[in-house]
DNA sequence: CCAAACTGGTTTCATTTGTAACCATTGAAA
DNA sequence: TTTCAATGGTTACAAATGAAACCAGTTTGG
């Protein structure tokens, strides 16, 4: 009987985890050079710039983190006065998060670079591995969330 | 002047992280609830399982892991009695590292539980979409290799 | 030779993370 | 109502991580 072999290099977990964690590293230097931001703080950011105002469970939901990532990235953006937290009338366990000028204005700043990064990482591809990147994205995506 | 706005959910950067943390996560379990490895400790494995004897630094860079990392999980390999260390003839800097019979037992026994879970993902696509996924891998591999 | 500069690998320290416990509030059930 | 389960969010603690300092050994250049 053969001993079986995995090959690390052609195994999907670790090529997708590998490929993501360099694509991210390289994209986090934006925001870590820039303001000094972590990813949970980054995402918060994108979140809150993209949608206005939300709850932090909902933020959770909407950038895929763990309560306490995003506890503590509110607590930090807070702390920066990038944001406010406004009470809910009606419930008064919900938090409502919303960016203030300077957040938006860090936001707006960032939203360039963000676009202008994905865009030079594309522009390495040719058209139709572009694609392929785009549907196989999408395919894993949907297998995922029907798992 | 429209403010421009960045939608996280078509972010190439956050989806491929989103999805290989939920892939990676996934396939923890695996080694986790198995044998209370951690990732660096099964690529370890994995690694000296595929190529027999490697360096450290080897290691390292072949499954992309900071020598500290690697450091790390090395020694708690040794600790289990999974690997041993033979000091290099030539250059008494250099430990080469080899799986014992306990290793090579454990790799054994996670290799087809790899294959299994690859394929079971890869079997939630269809055949378009596989063959997307693999080539969307490896355009970006190559996009990010030359850069 | 001998002092730098370099390399393989480990350790230290500060930061980040995950898990679980927790507090306050709310909703549903008795 | 009173109680009990669930929910929004924070905190405490342990484990994982990264950066930089570090300790051999090795190589290179003078």
């Amino acid at each position: 009987m053969k001993p079986e072999i995995l090959e690390l290099q052609s195994f999907l977990p670790y090529r997708l985890y590998r490929l993501a964690d360099a694509v991210s590293r390289e994209f986090s230097r934006i925001y870590k050079d820039r303001h000094g931001l972590t990813r949970p703080e980054w995402r918060t950011l994108a979140g809150l710039g993209q949608h206005g105002t939300m709850t932090a469970t909902a933020l959770g939901e909407q950038s895929a983190m763990h309560k306490t990532k995003v506890s503590r990235a509110v607590a930090e953006l807070e702390r920066r006065r990038w944001l406010v937290r406004t009470p809910d009338e009606k419930d008064r366990r919900v938090e409502h998060l919303t960016l203030t000028k300077a957040g938006v204005a860090a936001y707006r700043e960032m939203v360039p670079l963000a676009k202008a990064f994905e865009r030079e990482l594309l522009a390495r591809l040719s058209t139709e591995q572009r694609a392929a990147v785009v549907s196989g994205v999408a395919a894993l995506e949907a297998a995922l969330g029907k798992s």
